[in-house]
DNA sequence: CTCCTGACCTGAGTGC
DNA sequence: TGCACTCAGGTCAGGA
């Protein structure tokens, strides 16, 4: 579900409500997500300070006193809800993080996954470099990293379709299915063509339209399309921006030629063949 | 090494 | 209503 701009939406949601609160407890109704749950995450995480969020990748970064780290991973089908005292458990709500903020008020989020492939973890921050999960993910797409150069370096002598490419965490993180359409029906860039086929001007298209899309897309509080909310309860409004992505039998915004719909992976991929070439 | 497939899991939608 | 089937925003492990 989540990619970039809907994981950074939550991310700024989070870091304006948590700023230094205080943990009370962690209720955790489902350890069994994409991997089992640490066994001590309730003891350790009591009491810890939460500080100012971060994203990497898709993942949410929450570092806390003491020099730890808490990681969320809302997979295909998280979402984070910021809860009051009366809240309610729902069907799929993993775990429950009370807090009591610097006015000693008190509330909760809310983890909830109906497919659990999301995750959480809890680590010392001298062991990030290393975490199994972060140690083999590429530039960011919205930093200065991002740059032709790299791009060229990385599809030397690859003969991978252009769109596995810029969904490969490992050397772009953030981008995900529904994104990997709209960016390369930005950039006239084919799907399927082969990375070692581009030029040094398709690349810079790739880039330009990469920062395009991702900050439009937060800007509005991330695509909805079934499950994403922001924490708040409110939709994600840039769906309703999406070019290709699920408009298959529409007419291209480009050109006028009909979107195709095809398998790439085996993951549904939106294109105009006469534009993006 | 590179790249793709299958698997993990639940729910929504479709067609009979 | 019920059942069988497909599809969904991710990504790791394993194998070609």
């Amino acid at each position: 579900m989540p990619e970039l701009p809907e994981v950074e939406t939550v991310c700024l949601a989070l870091s304006k409500i948590l700023n230094n609160s205080r943990v009370r407890d962690i209720e955790i109704f489902r350890k069994d997500l994409r991997w089992n749950v640490k066994e001590n995450l309730e003891k350790d995480l009591k009491e810890k300070i939460l500080k100012k969020p971060y994203r990497r990748g898709k993942y949410i970064l929450i570092p806390t006193s003491k020099k730890y780290i808490l990681l969320i991973h809302l997979g295909m089908s998280g979402t984070i809800k910021i809860a009051s005292k009366e809240y309610k458990v729902s069907k799929h709500d993993h775990f429950k993080i009370n807090v009591e903020n610097k006015e000693n008020k008190f509330f909760s989020f809310v983890y909830n996954d109906p497919r659990r492939f999301g995750y959480v973890d809890f680590f010392h921050i001298k062991d990030i470099e290393k975490h199994f999960l972060l140690k083999k993910l590429g530039v960011e797409p919205l930093g200065n990293d991002f740059t032709i150069r790299y791009l060229q370096k990385k599809i030397y002598k690859k003969s991978r379709c252009i769109k596995n490419f810029i969904m490969d965490q490992s050397i772009i993180v953030g981008i995900g299915n529904i994104y990997a359409s709209e960016i390369l029906h930005r950039a006239s860039i084919n799907p399927l063509r082969t990375v070692d086929s581009l030029k040094k001007e398709h690349l810079k298209s790739i880039i330009d339209a990469t920062k395009f899309i991702l900050n439009k897309s937060i800007n509005v509080g991330g695509t909805t399309i079934r499950n994403h909310l922001q924490p708040d309860g409110k939709l994600g409004y840039f769906a309703q921006k999406l070019q290709v992505y699920g408009k298959s039998k529409h007419n291209c915004n480009k050109c006028g030629n009909m979107i195709n719909l095809i398998k790439i992976s085996n993951r549904s991929t939106y294109f105009c063949s006469n534009c993006q070439i």
